[in-house]
DNA sequence: GAATGTGAACTGTTTCACAGCC
DNA sequence: GGCTGTGAAACAGTTCACATTC
C-alpha cells in the first residue's frame, strides 16, 4: 500500500536522520528533513503519515523515534543477509563495502566457479562454488543476492538463486533477468546510468 | 519535455534492441520490446512517440533506425567522456568496467589524493591529484564525473567537480551532494538499495 | 488481421491550502 | 506564529480503446 516512491524515501529519510542525531539534533521539523532530502516539507509529511507516527507542532519530530517507525515499517530485522555471487573486481569491492558496514548488512557469503577463488575468504566471507548455494543458505535467511557475474551468466545464477528460495536480488550484470512475479529484481545498469547522467547533463548546459 | 521516466526507459530500450539486433534480428514490433523491457506495449508505443520515429503497421519498427532516432535523442555525440575521482576498491572496479567498453565510454583520467597512485595508470586512466581537476579537464569536454571517495570527501571533489564546469555527476559516495540548480547528480547508494530489495523481498515472501 | 498512433480515461504522486494545535 | 495532518486540487504517468494503416 505504501507506494514505492515513498518506501524509497522513508530509506532516505532514515539514514539522513541517523546522520542528524549523530551530529547531536534530538528533534526535528518537516521543513528540515525536506532540506535534508532535496524534497519539500508537504511531501515529508505525506510519507511520514504512512508511519503513523505523529509529530509534535511546537517541536517536530523526535528523531529516534522516527527512525524506530521507519525502521519497523521497512526492516524489521536487525542485519540484512545477503550472499553475494561474482568475485570479480566489482564483486569485491562490493563485498568490501557491506563488509564494512556490519552489523547492519552480514555476508552469509560469497559464489564463484573459479577453482582458486573457492575456499578463501574475501572480506571476511568465504568462498562456495556456484552450485552450492542452495545447501550453503538452507539454513539461513537470505534478505537477497547481489548479482556481480558477466552478462552471459546472469540468468542462469539467477535461477539457481531463485531456486535457493531466495526472493530478492541486485542484479549488476548489464542483462535483465526475468523471473517469476514473487521474486523482486533491482537492476543496477552502470552502463545506462551514466547515459542517463550524461544526457541531463547535457540538457542543463545552457 | 519528455519524461524523466521515458527518458530512462528509451536508455533500456537502446541496449535492449542492440541486443536484439545481434542476435540477427532486422525489426521488432512494441509488444516484443516490451517483453524485453519488462513493459507494456502501449507504454513502449507511447515512448517512441517521442522521438518522432514512425513504425510500419506491417513489420513494425525497423531496429536500427529505432536506435539512431534513441541516439539521436539520448546522446548526439559517439562516445561519453568521463572522469573518476576516488580511486578505492570501488573506483578501481568502476574504472576497469567502463574502461573495457570503450569507445562507447572514454575515462579521460581519474583523481585521487594519494602520492602513491598520482602518476600511474588505472585501467588505461592516467591518475592525477584532485586539486588538478579543472587543469586536466579545460580541454575536454567532461559529460560527467564518477565520486567514489568516502563520504567526508564527496562535497569538496564534487565543488571541485562544479568549478571545473561539469554538470553531471554520479555520485557513489553516501552522501547527499548540495549543488546549484544547474547540476544534475544521480545518487547510487548501495547501502539504500540493499534496504529497498530487502523490503519488496520481504513483502513478496507469502 | 494484426499492427501503429493517439485521444480519453484512469491511476498514481505531489502540491496546495488551511483547520487544529502547541 | 509556526508547526503538523490532511482533504482537495493539480499534475504526472499509464492503460484503454479504437480509428487508421499496411
Amino acid at each position: 500500500m505504501t507506494s514505492k516512491k515513498t518506501v524509497e524515501r522513508l530509506i532516505i529519510y532514515k539514514s539522513l536522520l541517523q546522520k542528524f542525531k549523530d551530529s547531536g539534533n534530538e528533534y526535528i521539523y518537516s521543513h528540515q528533513l525536506a532540506e535534508l532530502s532535496d524534497s519539500t516539507a508537504s511531501l515529508v509529511r505525506r510519507d511520514l503519515m504512512e508511519l503513523g507516527y505523529s509529530g509534535n507542532q511546537k517541536i517536530g519530530y523526535k528523531i529516534n523515534e522516527l527512525i524506530d517507525a521507519i525502521q519497523a515499517l521497512i526492516m524489521p530485522g536487525k542485519s540484512i543477509n545477503i550472499i553475494l555471487v561474482g568475485v570479480g573486481n566489482l564483486g569485491k569491492a562490493i563485498l568490501r563495502y557491506y563488509s564494512d558496514l556490519a552489523p547492519k548488512f552480514t555476508i552469509i557469503g560469497c559464489f564463484d566457479i573459479d577453482k582458486g577463488k573457492i575456499g578463501e575468504f574475501i572480506s571476511h566471507a568465504k568462498c562456495y562454488h556456484i552450485d552450492d548455494i542452495k545447501k550453503i543458505t538452507e539454513n539461513n535467511e537470505i534478505h537477497l543476492a547481489i548479482i556481480t557475474v558477466p552478462a552471459g551468466e546472469a540468468q542462469a545464477v539467477a535461477d539457481k538463486i531463485i531456486d535457493a528460495g531466495i526472493k530478492g536480488i541486485l542484479n549488476f550484470a548489464p542483462i535483465r533477468i526475468k523471473t517469476a512475479e514473487n521474486i523482486y529484481v533491482e537492476h543496477i545498469d552502470f552502463s545506462n546510468v551514466v547515459e542517463k547522467v550524461s544526457y541531463y547533463a547535457t540538457k542543463l548546459k545552457v
